[in-house]
DNA sequence: AAGTGTGAACCTCTTCACAGCA
DNA sequence: TGCTGTGAAGAGGTTCACACTT
């Protein structure tokens, strides 16, 4: 079937950002909202705008433009999961803290309940709000809070121990700041993301430019 | 013409990181890689990998797989410029210093140079290695010292502050770690990168495995 | 036998063009 | 008139299949 569960991965990142500027919205008493504006905010074409809405089902659509709120809780049906699901932090360095410190307090769905580090002067503490556990702790932890999603924020060298750490915990979804390639198939899905890699990409391109 | 400069985005990604690999064997005294070796490594498929070398060039090719040196030079010839670029970072909250700290001394030919933020503080220390600014100074800094490429690291509601000052200080691509949507075209080559996104991503493909 | 190089097919994503509705 | 919904075309990216080389 040709059902939500098939939407294409752009369309469920860009569902992603249209929530934020939906949310926005509603904060400052915006109640509906047309294609054009949505794109015009996130720099896409309206058109892409419009058929991201039509492929999560014809629903939701309005003669003079989109329902904000209707729209907001439609894509979250698609993206949370009912009872939320739990995030780990894996190593709280700068990165990690960063992370900890952008969700803290922000969304209900997706909460980080757990953090983890080798460093006796963390384990034990609670930093942004969130408890961190000694790493030896992580498969205990995790079961326990039931904890699906891991980021890992390691240095590079201790990249795939955090993984396969994760992986024998039961993790089911890793997103891997680290510059290592993991190898965590078929038990999680994985999602990977250098910051290196961009930098380089924007030296490409501003080195390119006519 | 079909040159270089007009790599797919996708095979620049892809170059980046070959270069990390190919990096990696030097250390280790490996001088020749299949393109399975390279596909493995990083979990895409050798294909891939030669068409992406093949289209930076028919060279580098041997007939017992490619030579190491010549291959990571070779990328460097397309992703680095001459001189190299220099880079800034604008907030040096726990995400800027992530950055700082992950390219202290790495690369010689993509050097931050310069950090801005507004706390007193932190403008005039020098924090990972790097001299933190006062956000005012910006735009002589960013002159004076040639910096091409700004790095927002700053809270969502001083973005498009910050990267208007980028732009009027004449900077040329900026990468962008802040949920707000930027505007900075045509002055600037612009990628952005969003956390959040990428956490609900994974959360929504977790939701929905077999 | 085991690698590379590459045309062509395939798949994914984006945009055009336009019908239909208020 | 000005919006949404959508078939169809187009662009971009990946993989297949196979010729070629040593």
């Amino acid at each position: 079937m040709n059902s939500v569960k098939n939407l294409p991965e752009k369309t469920i990142e860009r569902l992603s950002q249209y929530r934020r500027v939906l949310l926005d919205c509603l904060r400052q008493g915006k109640y509906n909202i047309y294609s054009h504006e949505l794109a015009s905010l996130l720099h896409i074409n309206p058109v892409q705008v419009r058929r991201d809405i039509m492929l999560i089902g014809h629903n939701g659509t309005l003669r003079k433009g989109y329902d904000v709120k209707r729209l907001s809780d439609m894509i979250g049906t698609i993206i949370d999961s009912k009872e939320g699901q739990k995030v780990a932090v894996v190593g709280v360095g700068n990165l990690g803290r960063a992370i900890m410190t952008y969700f803290q307090g922000k969304r209900t769905k997706l909460v980080i309940a757990a953090a983890f580090d080798t460093d006796p002067a963390k384990v034990n503490r609670v930093i942004a709000g969130i408890r961190c556990y000694a790493a030896s702790e992580m498969e205990e932890v995790i079961r326990k809070e039931g904890i699906t999603i891991g980021v890992i924020t390691v240095p590079p060298d201790k990249a795939a121990e955090s993984a396969e750490k994760l992986v024998m915990a039961g993790i089911r979804g890793i997103l891997n700041y680290t510059p290592v390639a993991l190898n965590v198939e078929p038990h999680a899905y994985l999602e990977e993301y250098d910051m290196v890699t961009s930098l380089e990409k924007v030296a490409f391109f501003v080195k390119n430019r006519s």
